[in-house]
DNA sequence: TGTACATCAGTGAACGCGCGTTCACTGATGTAC
DNA sequence: TGTACATCAGTGAACGCGCGTTCACTGATGTAC
């Protein structure tokens, strides 16, 4: 086996660096500076070698978007198991993970929230979001069968604690939190505390009584994907 | 005084229809897909005409989110003088109609928020935008004044409340809540309620004892903008 | 162990469209006299 | 009230770049024999 050579006619693993690549121009210019001549010169390829891999530019997101929704999933997975007490205090860590995963992965967290990254025809991405968001909807549920959440329709709960997330998760990956003077130091311990707040409170089982969706009687999270058994 | 005459040589207010018709193009095909000489076939001008009233492509941008966050403190101020009683309502007030202006002008909002359409450089869009956040931010130290806030450094709470209404605002326009089976005519009642709960559980005494932020000691709101007096 | 061959993953030149932007020119409108 | 002129806001042809995408070709690698 020769050592590492610099400059080999194969590239090794393009489509990994292609993703790299993508991740950290996103991060300095955002997403719409992407293009995939720009990616393969600094891939250091030709402009034709990424089509070895991607079909298009829209293939590249979709991938990037993918890739996204597994960490995602593998994020929420490690934290909510760290946690072994309430079903509350684990849907408090998997919010927590979102956001940590957000700050951590925002050139990720922006294509995946990119409206038009998600075409219909891309079955995987699908699976991989579906999977990231019904950990979501099992912790709620979790938390109506253990009590700590008021029983009914759980779609409300779980729009709840989806938008409380992602709402503290975009603002950081935006910097919108920056105008306000927030360091990134603190942002850590805040998102803790905030993310426990938030869930907790939404626990509380007032909110069913005036959230004004007790008539709408529909059935529970029916139209969320379930995961394969 | 000749009656309406379709096709005159002078358009009229042409600035006003290039915004018009890009709000519509954002609405069905989002923010990449505007083009100045599409937009310009849409108004029924040539493709040189936007150029007399838009330097270039980013000042169109700037104008919408800049005309985006005067309808959205319109909306605020007109939605918290409805609300006469307490602080934390009025809070609950401006909260709700932020996601209301959310919904109801969609093309402006993904403007408004997208990283890019924010240069360092336009000063009457940081204005227009500041003014909105303002508002904001004085209610939830109205909410201390009156006690239906904690006190200390109100940026933590300003946060929390500025990130529940980003989230839902952000998963109502980007069709995020489509998924899970919301349906659109449910989610009038829904942000209402929501809004309230959320603000009403964030201005709860417990949250800063548990927000692990009082060491900080940062001065109140020390880079918010100031309005103007 | 060497040779032939298939296959994979590169190169780099080229094509061509879309679109931002410019520019000389022109019709409409307002105003001074 | 008409005329001259300035100015504003259009036209539409043209320029040219950026970039997605293609394609014939080629170097590297793996495998059968």
């Amino acid at each position: 086996m020769p050592p590492v050579k610099k400059s080999t006619y194969h590239h090794g693993d393009l489509r990994k660096t292609m993703i790299e690549v993508s991740l950290d121009v996103i991060d300095e210019k955002g997403v719409d500076a992407l293009n995939l001549r720009g990616l393969a010169l600094l891939a250091g390829v030709s402009s034709g070698a990424p089509y070895h891999h991607f079909a298009d530019r829209a293939e590249l997101l979709a991938a990037i978007a993918e890739e996204g929704f597994e960490l995602l999933e593998s994020a929420m997975v490690a934290e909510g198991e760290r946690e072994t007490g309430d079903a509350s205090v684990r849907l408090a860590a998997l919010g927590r993970a979102y956001v940590m995963f957000a700050t951590s992965h925002r050139g990720h967290f922006r294509v995946m929230f990119r409206g038009d990254t998600h075409s219909a025809k891309d079955a995987a991405l699908k699976n991989s979001s579906d999977r990231a968001f019904q950990l979501l909807c099992d912790a709620v549920e979790n938390c109506q069968i253990e009590g700590t959440a008021p029983p009914g329709d759980p779609k409300p709960l779980v729009v709840h604690a989806w938008s409380t997330v992602h709402g503290l998760a975009t603002l950081c990956v935006d910097a919108g939190l920056s105008r306000i003077g927030i360091e990134p130091e603190i942002l850590a311990s805040m998102i803790t505390s905030m993310t426990s707040q938030m869930f907790s409170a939404m626990a509380r089982p007032q909110i069913p009584n005036t959230s004004g969706l007790e008539q709408s009687g529909s059935a529970c999270c029916q139209s969320m994907p379930k995961r394969p058994t």
